[in-house]
DNA sequence: CTTGACTCTGGACTTGGCTCAAGGGTGTAG
DNA sequence: CTACACCCTTGAGCCAAGTCCAGAGTCAAG
């Protein structure tokens, strides 16, 4: 296994740009790469994997703030410090993934709804289903009061 | 039903700032309030449950752009648009769950893992799971190296 | 030796989504 | 009347996460 990328490979691999991998170098998510004698960064498969899992991390909702916490050790990697913070980021995950469900639900419900007119009436003009997204919200959850 | 609010009102029952608010009226994502004589805006609740739909669409990962198209209603409001719209939504929401719930799968993999060497070493003072996390991603071969 | 693809650094620019400041009006309690 | 909290507009500023130069060096192929 010949490990050793440019710059432009590893960026290919990680479906990312050139920009992004120096991006991530200097916010140190990835460690500094050393170089070649003409100043060429040299990479291992090691960085692929990290970008990817940055990607990843990303795209769930964690900024690169959050993901470098779990990705750099420098020095203090005990492992008690990982499991409570791993600990605490599956949480979150829990969290988020309870709220998209409800979402997705609401969703559910517009599109059921709108099915529903479409069969009966055909292609209506004004779909009452905008009005109800733009308006319908938490309703059951309301109660307090106050004035103007 | 008293359902006149003031922009201070708005942005406290719907948990943002009244600069918010306004911004969402700049960007088209509530409608142009009416104004009372000395140019206060006057919201209703309709206003409140806008801004809760347009959070909950944000915190899961939809830009105020694509929240925009499902909650404004400016003429093109036919029905079988709204449907189409609601299903690719849909659509995007399942893959960004799945996703996350594969994303979870590995933070809990880390997290076990992590576990298991406490339970077995006490507090490692270098913990393999950072190691682990920063280069193991995607490889087919999960490195089941559980020791005993 | 030249060409074209690739890389380097440093810094400016962009986009999205707010947030703040300045300068001024409003409304009500004391 | 005066305070004080609230509201208005316009316009600038800010942070995250890149993206895009400019100017210069590197390297394999022809």
């Amino acid at each position: 296994m010949q490990d050793a990328f440019r710059i432009g490979e590893v960026a290919k691999r990680a479906d990312v740009s050139v920009d992004t991998v120096r991006y991530y170098e200097r916010q140190g998510l990835l460690p500094i790469a050393p170089r070649t004698g003409a100043g060429y960064r040299v990479f291992t498969s090691e960085a692929i994997d990290r970008v990817l899992f940055i990607k990843q991390a990303q795209e769930i909702g964690f900024s690169l703030n959050e993901i470098r916490a779990l990705v750099v050790n420098n020095g203090i990697s005990d492992c008690r410090r990982i499991h409570d913070l791993l600990n605490i980021k599956l949480d979150e995950v829990d969290a988020r993934l309870k709220r998209i469900r409800s979402f997705r639900g609401k969703l559910a419900h517009y599109l059921a709804e709108c099915q529903e007119v479409l069969t009966r009436l055909g292609n209506a003009a004004d779909c009452p289903v905008v009005e109800e997204i733009a308006h319908t919200e938490l309703r059951s959850s309301k109660s307090k009061k106050a004035a103007a």
